[in-house]
DNA sequence: GATCCTCGAGTTCC
DNA sequence: CTCGAGGATC
């Protein structure tokens, strides 16, 4: 009779709530997992409560791995972050039929092998995370990020019911680490059901399944990702130990099949499929039956199956070589064209707009989309009043593709260019065949000086911060500024009243900041005031050989262009007579700048109110380091017909990129694409912006678009950011 | 004059 | 990202 208290009431409830987690946690198997489940909700939450009110009254029993610890956690300030040892690379996409035919053959390829097999499955449209099991339990849970470093996720994702806090093996015969990898998404249903309990408590809603998962995943309070009903599917598995490496199944089925053992959803539309016809028939059949799975999904996925083919094909800079995302045609929708209506750019272009009923395509709801010009709206014979068919191009940009003629009605009319510029009143013209019609005004037009200034502060320009379109639209509405030399002349009292908040302090916080962004954009470099000031068809690239060749701005100012222009007509002619005979060719001045820039160069140093702008920047302070002009044109490659550097006192290092043309594409993971261009013209190479096959190489990163395709296509090699590093420093 | 390669300019939604 | 147009070359 001593003190049996605790042991002779302890040891049955133990038991139960031993019991209790193996019951709960064969539920959830159950029901995310095989999909089948056995008791009903109400059942399965009495169990939860049970065993809640138990481990109440013994917080000693509490294990992290109780299906009761899935909610809660406290929530954090930010989210760590987690290294992806393996990283995390994306697919590439095929659009098209041809796209997957020529997969396979490049596969084939690589492998050698003529008849490999492929894994066929679903393309979850989610969010792709990596969840870590150290001996069958879960101790890390990360997003993608940018692939190779990702946010510590952890607490949200314990939450997540389709997700075993423990696998369902015994302990000593789980893998010592074992990274899985898969989506987080939310079901369509359960993504209504959200929805209208937001709109009931005046929250606002998620716009769709994939933004409301993305929303509830980063929630900093795992509570409120408790309160989300999201799922996951497992795809794949990133890091191993060594001994679980040896033992995996030695194809990709067989793999998702092992990870279902392990009490790990995968999506069941899954097949095994031998020739490229085949794949194309699983994407038509999939494609037919998508809106029958109960989530969203953006295509298939094709996996060469044999995991040792997986190594043997490779990986070519960030994707690997055997898979492939094929995805699904962009949504297209009807809605109305209620109006056609004009913008004004900052080089008067006058561009029509389609205003549309707001209708929901591709993801998010569009009510707007670029006609681009008169000559687009006729050749698509658009109306106002028409029924269109509109899409989301590549993934983002509206299109309206085209109109449903027997559907216009007959209060229809057609679209008229308007022969005045709505916003100055100007006469609107347009060159001799040219597309594009712009308003005459120059700056007398508000919309062009509007554009003129944003385009002076933007990132690219003088990069000013917290100068975007809505204080820009104040600062010329009060008639605070006019031209670009007026923002240095902005003072504290000036600003305050277009930052009107509620609380003071605010007003003038948000005004000194401003002051200090205009302070600290004194201070520039001459290509970036150069393409700051606007010139016609003088953009980034053009700006950069105008500062390299002439140094400073005051030569530019000097230079007589209109004789130039002639000037280096005659030496491109004479070069030509030179190449006829193979003779060496004379130096071609400003290399890529041709008569139509020249002119316009002129024109705009002409002009005596530009030429008073620029002074009054200075004045202000504006300044950039003068550099020691660079002859470029005489040292690209027309020198190299001729053995001439015979003699050779001067030898030159060759730089490490010299004489390379590189394409930069895509999210690299540390370097900015800005900043690796810079880089690679430092080690002599040039960077253009389109891949052809005069290309040397392309640097492509995560997300790369349509560059990565083409380079493909084209056989220019790829190299990711790593190997970048590596040639720049090695030669 | 034709062709290929680039760059400039404009753009949507959150 | 896409289209239009400028520039180089044959």
């Amino acid at each position: 009779m001593t003190a049996g208290h605790g042991s002779s009431q302890g040891l049955p409830a133990l038991e139960r709530v031993l019991w209790l987690r193996e019951e709960i946690a064969r539920h959830d198997y159950l029901y995310y997992v095989l999909d089948a489940p056995q008791i009903p909700d109400a059942a399965y939450d009495a169990l939860l409560r049970e065993l809640g009110e138990l481990e109440a009254q013994h917080p000693d029993w509490i294990i992290p791995e109780s299906p009761t610890q899935r909610v809660g956690g406290k929530a954090s300030a930010e989210f760590g972050t987690v290294i992806h040892t393996e990283p995390m690379l994306s697919l590439a996409n095929a659009f098209t039929d041809d796209e997957v035919i020529a997969f396979d053959r490049r596969v084939r390829e690589a492998i050698g092998e003529n008849a490999p097999e492929y894994a066929a499955e679903l393309k979850f449209d989610g969010l792709a995370v990596a969840l870590r099991y150290e001996a069958g339990t879960l101790v890390q849970a990360a997003t993608r990020g940018d692939g190779s470093a990702g946010e510590d996720v952890t607490a949200n994702v314990r939450t997540i019911r389709a997700v075993p806090l423990r696998l369902t093996v015994p302990q000593e015969v789980a893998p010592l680490v074992l990274e899985v990898r898969g989506e987080v998404l939310m079901l369509r249903a359960d993504f209504d059901r959200l929805n209208a309990r937001q709109r009931s408590l005046g929250e606002r809603e998620f716009v769709n399944p994939r933004n409301a998962a993305a929303g509830s995943l980063r929630q900093l309070d795992p509570g409120i990702t408790a309160s989300r009903p999201l799922r996951f599917f497992a795809y794949g598995i990133g890091q191993v130990d060594p001994a679980t490496g040896t033992s995996l199944p030695q194809t990709h089925l067989a793999m998702l099949n092992w990870l279902v053992t392990l009490g790990l959803p995968v999506g069941s539309h899954r097949r095994a499929i031998a020739t490229p016809a085949g794949l194309l028939e699983f994407w038509r059949e999939t494609l037919s039956q998508r809106h029958l799975f109960p989530y969203e999904i953006d295509g298939v996925v094709y996996k060469l199956n044999r995991r040792d083919w997986q190594t043997r094909a490779g990986w070519l800079a960030r994707a690997p070589r055997w898979a492939i995302a094929h995805k699904f045609p962009a949504e297209e929708m009807l809605t109305v064209l209620q109006d056609i209506t004009v913008q004004v750019g900052r080089t008067g272009a006058i561009t029509p707009v389609a205003k549309l009923r707001p209708v929901f395509v591709g993801g998010v709801t569009v009510s707007n989309a670029t006609l681009h010009n008169e000559d687009e709206i006729l050749r698509k014979n658009l109306w106002i009043g028409d029924t269109v068919i509109v899409r989301r191009a590549g993934d983002v940009i509206p299109e309206v593709l085209r109109s449903l003629q027997q559907s216009r009605p007959a209060d229809a009319r057609p679209f008229v260019m308007p022969s005045h510029c709505p916003v100055c009143g100007s006469s609107v013209e347009r060159e001799a065949d040219g597309a594009i019609w712009r308003c005459v005004g120059g700056l007398f037009c508000g919309a062009q000086r509007r554009q003129a200034l944003l385009h002076f502060a933007q990132r690219r320009a003088l990069d000013i911060e917290g100068l975007g379109e809505k204080v820009v639209d104040q600062l010329v509405e009060r008639g605070l500024v006019k031209t670009p030399a007026d923002l240095f002349r902005l003072t504290q009292s000036e600003l305050i009243p277009i930052f009107r908040a509620k609380n003071p302090a605010e007003e003038s916080r948000a005004a000194t900041n401003l002051l200090q962004a205009i302070q600290a954009a004194k201070q520039t470099r001459l290509e970036r005031f150069v393409f700051a000031l606007g010139i016609r068809h003088v953009g980034q690239e053009v700006a950069r050989i105008l500062a390299m060749e002439y140094g400073d701005l005051d030569p530019m100012i000097g230079e007589d262009w209109n004789n130039l222009i002639v000037r280096k007509t005659i030496i491109q002619k004479d070069n030509q007579r030179r190449r006829n005979h193979g003779e060496a060719l004379q130096a071609v001045p400003l290399e890529g700048i041709g008569t139509e820039i020249m002119d316009s160069l002129g024109r705009f140093f002409a002009e005596p109110h530009n030429l008073g702008v620029i002074a009054a920047l200075r004045a202000s302070g504006v300044q950039w380091p003068v550099q020691q002009p660079v002859a470029l044109s005489s040292v690209q490659s027309i020198g190299q017909t001729g053995p001439s550097a015979a003699g050779g006192e001067t030898i030159f290092e060759p730089l490490p990129l010299q004489a390379l043309t590189i394409v930069i594409t895509g999210r690299l993971p540390t370097l900015g694409r800005d900043q690796a261009a810079d880089m690679a013209r430092a080690a002599g190479a040039k960077v253009a912006s389109s891949v052809s096959k005069r290309t040397s190489w392309v640097l492509a990163g995560e997300d790369a678009g349509s560059k990565l395709p083409r380079a493909i296509e084209l056989g220019v090699p790829i190299i990711d950011e790593s190997e970048f590093l590596r040639r720049i420093n090695h030669g």
